[in-house]
DNA sequence: GTTCGTGCAAATCATTTGCAGATAG
DNA sequence: CTATCTGCAAATGATTTGCACGAAC
């Protein structure tokens, strides 16, 4: 089943995958400076980032707020990002690597550092609720603790 | 060990719980009408409301919001009540009976209604991240989904 | 009689919206 | 060229704050 062709292919399509203009271009949005760098800056950070350490690393280009807001929106909605909310009062993004899948994280409660977690819920709670007569289910699941560091 | 003497110290306490005014009081906290229609309303209600949502059940009383915010604080700080945050973009506020333990809930994405679950998380992700280093750990979970009256 | 709570008005913070001009494809 | 973005300014929604008065203990 494995070919070259479809090989060079799939390495083709990584490769494209990393040049942040494609990805906006695979997605039907143009690519401008603001996006590019956003884009860049979030997939560089590693861990979810707020809209002001966001506009911190964005120095260097000038741009608006409500731009700002409105990109990562539009980039939340088209999967380029996902919101990550651990109950701060605002809302944090971070880069969507597709091939990395749903996870949960671990705020520090003094140095508010974010860490990734290996786990998820057990599938027998969505199996509950759809017992319960519920779809389309999702969840939300975030840790607030002290970390090492802050101890 | 069970002794009469106990018993009745126990029951009288929970007699106790049950006026508003008490309850208050325990805190070390003034009795006024704001506070104590709002915990009525909050111990009726037996599920997380918004702030909107309790002003309307609050009718028949006239009250400032900044009030009502400032009130809501110092009870949840007093753990009268509890902090829900289901992502919503705002806070909701429960009655926190201290008999009935931490739990978490299911909100309806159509009709925002809202559910108590059974279930919390394997005491395993806590332990695994006591293990790396954390401390003072709490969690929040929460579920979206639609349900059953609005599929 | 203090301490604590409330009302009122103004402030703040995150986020959104309308609109007209600029830019990407 | 036309759809989509962006900048700017004003609007919105949730929540907070300062201050002086009023109520609870």
């Amino acid at each position: 089943m494995l070919n070259w062709a479809n090989l060079i292919v799939e390495v083709n399509m990584h490769t494209h995958h990393d040049n942040v203009r494609d990805i906006l271009h695979q997605k039907g949005l143009k690519s401008t400076p603001l996006r590019e760098k956003l884009i860049s800056v979030l997939k560089k950070a590693g861990s979810p980032l707020s809209v002001e350490e966001i506009g911190q690393k964005l120095k260097g280009i000038e741009y608006d707020q409500a731009s700002l807001f409105r990109t990562l929106k539009k980039l939340s909605e088209s999967q380029v990002l996902s919101v990550v909310n651990l109950g701060e009062g605002f809302l944090r993004y971070e880069y969507l690597c597709l091939t990395h899948d749903h996870h949960h994280h671990v705020i520090c409660t003094k140095c508010k550092s974010i860490t990734v977690l290996p786990f998820c819920i057990p599938k027998e709670f969505e199996a509950f609720l759809k017992k319960k007569g519920f779809q389309n289910i999702s969840h939300r699941l975030d840790f607030q603790a002290l970390c090492s560091d802050c101890s």
